[in-house]
RNA sequence: GGAGAGAUGGCAGAGCGGUUGAAUGCGGCGGUCUUGAAAACCGUUGACCUGAAAGGGUUCGGGGGUUCGAAUCCCUCUCUCUCCGCCA
């Protein structure tokens, strides 16, 4: 969420910025400052009784000692009655704040100064495109529902047998592929620098919070009533987790880690043509990175990480492009997003593999996620920013489809070391 | 799942109703000494809210209670450890 400095010292550029996002903020901020100024005031009022309670308890115990019981119970009397409006206080306190900070979670991240306004995906702007890969398929190419099929590689209506749609079943070289694909990555990202995590795929309540897929994202997280857990939609959300509460020294920064992890969506309300075979799924990997990184680097950050994921994708070989999106297709969370897309030649049709993020302190303000800085020698929020490396479905889309042949399926060099072959046979 | 013990600052670890935001040690930072370093010695060192500042307030796992006053007493939740059970 966004900070109430940043809304106070720059109360016109918030509303402007969020304007970009197709959000009328106006009214909330009014809301939010006037709470504000009340709940200080509260406050103030409050610390003042306090105060006088402490001073008189005190006298209290050094009446008591010196043996003048009259005076102070004279005093305690007093003090019980302060004591009463200093509760009274405490409690519209809380309530201030509570009212404060439920408008304080609606209110989406500020848009980086790079971020044009548009309504939706339509809007987003290619910052580069590379399809001179994009091969000429004959007519009767396949799409990689059939591929994955003839080939023996996926099962989906096993999946819906065992669990039900969106939880397909890889069997041989397809779960090979799976497990190439994620070794790949992992080796890359790890080579690029990046730490190794393997993190649970359960989380509890205050993580879901943390990162901000509580509450406004509640039924799209699996969740296990008996436990109060959720199933992960994405390793960002335990990863990122890791850092919540902590105060990191600002010579670790850049943080730089790297998870594999099954990811869990339930996509509710989702369904129709665009979800045939991998396209999308309530089960499926990916591996992330995240960096923790100090405010006045993390746009250089960004960059790296997108020369990184861009990198990924041509080690591949896929025909990609990068687009930085609008105000209005970026997510809640984010301050700017750059997204990949792979060209998926059969279905003729761009598919999103990777999301690459800065959430700026966005999601550093709930984690309370800070470094310390060198020279004012005070906490502050850290930036934290994350991206796919890449969701593996719509790869292995991509790569059935563009990389079919007569005689079979070829396997991307990269990845031959992991699979043991260079091409997929019936 | 059953029985017991515990949770205190970056870490270790005292305190068990009244100058305790918290002894002591380690670590960190600054200094003295040294050509430099180590050692030794001296000083300093939690976070958060509020305030221009001085100051005030909160915080000893979370929440609630008792009391004039709680790290200290009571209730509750969570977590950790030991033993038993179960088990990859």
């Amino acid at each position: 969420m966004l900070t109430l400095k940043q809304i106070q010292e720059n109360t016109e550029a918030v509303i402007a910025g969020l304007k970009i996002k197709n959000f009328d903020a106006e009214p909330y901020i009014k809301q939010i400052l006037a709470k504000d100024e009340d709940r200080r005031n509260t406050q103030k009022e409050q610390d003042d009784l306090l105060s006088q309670i402490n001073v008189i308890s005190k006298q209290v115990g050094q009446l008591f000692k010196e043996g003048k019981t009259d005076e102070a119970n004279e005093m305690k009397k007093k003090s019980a009655e302060l004591g009463e409006k200093q509760k009274a206080l405490g409690t519209k306190l809380d309530a201030i704040a509570t009212e404060l900070n439920d408008i304080l979670v609606r209110l989406p991240n500020l848009p980086y100064k790079l971020v044009k306004p548009g309504k939706g995906a339509e809007d987003n702007e290619i910052v580069k495109l590379v399809d001179d890969t994009i091969p000429n398929l004959p007519a009767d190419a396949k799409p990689h529902w059939e591929l994955a099929k003839d080939y023996n590689l996926i099962d989906f209506e096993l999946g819906v047998k065992i669990t039900g749609a969106g939880f397909p079943v890889y069997k041989g070289m397809g779960a090979k592929l799976q497990r190439a694909l994620i070794s790949f990555f992992l080796d890359e990202n790890t080579k690029a620098g990046f730490l190794e995590i393997e993190p649970p795929l359960m989380v509890n309540e205050a993580s879901g919070y943390g990162t901000g897929q509580l509450p406004d994202k509640e039924g799209q997280m699996y969740h296990v009533g008996i436990d109060n857990l959720y199933l992960i939609p994405t390793a960002e959300v335990p990863v990122t987790n890791l850092y919540r509460d902590v105060i990191v020294s600002s010579k670790d920064l850049p943080i730089k880690n790297t998870a594999y992890s099954a990811c869990f969506r339930r996509e509710a309300g989702s369904y129709g043509k665009d979800v045939r075979g991998l396209n999308r799924l309530h089960q499926f990997d990916k591996v992330e990175i995240v960096c923790i990184e100090h405010p006045s680097r993390s746009y250089e950050t960004l960059d790296k990480m997108v020369a990184h994921v861009e990198s990924l994708v041509k080690k591949l070989g896929l025909p990609y492009r990068i687009l930085r999106l609008c105000g209005g297709d970026m997510s809640f969370t984010s301050a700017m997003t750059y997204d990949f897309e792979v060209y998926s030649a059969a279905q003729k049709r761009w598919l999103e593999v990777s999301s690459v993020s800065n959430f700026e302190t966005f999601q550093s303000n709930r984690l309370k996620l800070r470094f310390r800085d060198e020279e004012t020698k005070k906490t502050q929020l850290a930036h934290t920013l994350n991206g796919s490396s890449l969701a593996l479905p719509r790869i292995v889309a991509a790569l059935l489809e563009n990389n079919q042949t007569p005689e079979g399926i070829k396997v991307p060099e990269c990845l031959q070391q992991f699979m043991g072959c260079s091409m997929l046979t019936k």
